[in-house]
RNA sequence: GGCCUUAUCGUCUAACGGUUAGGACACUGGGUUUUCAUCCCAGCAAUCCGGGUUCGAUUCCCGGUAAGGUCACCA
């Protein structure tokens, strides 16, 4: 069976990581069933709208790697598919409800409203609905109401005393009762749809057969399953997932913690593949021990069956650290550096190739990559590679016995090293007469090589320390411990 | 408060009545090593509590406890 999956994004805001994850499960769903996935902008609130925001959700969505099938941008047999453009779709429905006798006309003012639900709270009522006012207008009171101009909204009409039963793929069969549901309001008085009406009414008219969403959904969907039933439209399944929360606490994601939108991701150096990867894990496992995945692994091995049935699935940055550093090294080097380059040009500044000359970049990443973790890292890992370093004498004590000791390793060192023809200056070669060097004047190899690090590198950690004298060069080796001496 | 849901190593999760309760991250120890890292090996450590059902419960049922979601003319 081919599966139509939906993402319903909506411009008040940026897209969350917990957006995207979804987006990964619609997708993978879609794909494995030669589906097709759509994409359609709920911007049906315009108090919260912001300015650009669909944009930069389409571009995160394609900067991840992911694609859509229907929507804005690549069109499809529903157009359009923004909400906002389909105000005449939903009030039609709107009214075939009123006159189906399944919703009604409400001319019930916000104050009123407010009052009601204060007054119920004050009654410590179990819970705070719609007192179902206006469902006692005649008709003529209501086409009078309507004649006269009177604000109004249509409401749903939920009949008492049922139990509205639910199916969910992953929770199974649920029920609610009828008596705790609202009179939902279905077409806002400025026109608008709420997100219950326009959800349903385009979930339907895009045949969407799986509707994927945070289980923040699940108390509202026995309103939509009501919609559905009062339409005569058969339900599609519906699909919740956990919802996102960090580690070490049971509240949602935090910006306090570190990002939460998806692009923000991006530019703290993680590569879509390994978000990609961790995302997968974000509420489904496979059941197996493999966790390495690509997109397409995924697209083949993801299954319903296998999401969490648990409330919230933890966002380990941690881990999600792990999976980074780990597709960083089996990237090759050469596909690394576009990606370094990349990175630096949109984050940062362009990047000066005078001075990060693409082979000797090259060279550079073979030696620091399996230390990197984020593309972000690149510039702190490899600065004393382009630029010579700050050297601060007073840390020489630090590796050496004493600051005249020190600098006694780095002129014999500098001895040696001057001496070596530049045909010679082969890492091979630099580590056999370093170590040999050693036991001329008794040094431990640890005291000697860590000064000698330093001096050159203005850090305690590098790359093997004759890989980087060689990869720099003997001229700039040497000129390095000059500097340090003085 | 009402409704709905959830509960396994320090952390994240597997195990849909029978396993020495598995893996990963983190941590610790060891090997490689001039440092950091990588890599390899090893170690550590868990079924919320109380009742049932069953020959047998992490698993099924009930209660408790704890946690989360939700109760708008927002999505």
């Amino acid at each position: 069976m081919k599966i139509r999956t939906r993402l319903a994004p909506s411009p008040t805001g940026e897209i969350h990581v917990g957006t995207m994850r979804t987006l990964l499960y619609d997708y993978a769903l879609a794909k494995q069933t030669s589906g097709e996935l759509i994409l359609r902008i709920e911007d049906t609130d315009r108090e919260r709208y912001v300015e650009g925001a669909e944009e930069r959700a389409l571009k995160v969505i394609e900067d991840y790697g992911l694609s859509w099938d229907e929507g804005p941008k690549v069109g499809g047999p529903q157009e359009p598919y923004f909400q906002s453009q389909r105000l005449d779709i939903y009030k039609k429905y709107a009214i075939e409800l009123v006159e189906k006798g399944f919703a009604y006309y409400c001319f019930c003012t916000q104050e009123r409203l407010e009052k009601l639900r204060e007054e119920q709270r004050k009654e410590k009522l179990a819970v705070t609905k719609y007192d179902k006012h206006c469902l006692s207008l005649t008709k003529e009171e209501v086409e009078k109401n309507l004649k006269e101009g009177i604000p109004y909204v249509i409401r749903l009409k939920v009949p008492s005393n049922e139990e509205i039963e639910v199916e969910d793929l992953v929770l199974g069969k649920l029920t609610f009762p009828s008596n705790d549901i609202d009179d939902q309001v279905l077409m806002k008085s400025d026109g608008f749809p709420t997100y219950h009406l326009a959800v349903v009414v385009d979930d339907h008219l895009m045949n969407i057969t799986h509707i994927l969403r945070g289980r923040e959904w699940l108390p509202s969907t026995p309103k939509h399953v009501l919609l559905y039933k009062a339409f005569g439209w058969r339900p599609p399944k519906f699909v919740h997932l956990p919802l996102l929360r960090e580690v070490n606490s049971t509240k949602k994601l935090s910006k306090r913690t570190g990002s939460v939108n998806a692009a923000d991701f991006l530019k703290d150096g993680y590569l879509p593949e390994a978000l990609l990867n961790f995302m997968m894990f974000l509420g489904w496992n496979p059941g197996t021990e493999k966790e390495i995945y690509s997109l397409e692994e995924f697209v083949k091995d993801f299954s319903i069956g296998k999401i969490q049935t648990s409330e919230m699935a933890a966002f380990d940055r941690q881990k999600l650290l792990w999976f980074n550093g780990m597709y960083i090294r089996n990237m090759s080097t050469e596909e690394l550096w576009n990606k370094v380059v990349l990175w630096h040009e949109r984050y940062l500044e362009k990047m000066d190739f005078g001075k990060y000359k693409k082979e000797f970049s090259l060279k550079v990443l073979d030696l620091v990559k399996e230390r990197m973790k984020t593309l972000a890292e690149f510039n702190d890992l490899t600065s004393y590679f382009y630029f010579k370093p700050f050297v601060d004498k007073s840390k020489f004590i630090e590796f050496s016995v004493s600051l005249d000791k020190a600098k006694e390793i780095i002129k014999n060192y500098l001895d040696l090293y001057r001496n070596i023809p530049s045909e010679e200056w082969t890492k091979d070669n630099l580590d056999k007469l370093s170590h040999e060097y050693l036991s001329k004047y008794n040094y431990k190899p640890k005291e000697a090589f860590m000064t000698l690090r330093y001096a050159t590198c203005g850090v305690s950690f590098t790359p093997p320390l004759f890989d980087v004298f060689n990869l720099i060069g003997k001229e700039e080796t040497t000129s390095r411990l000059e500097d340090s001496l003085r």
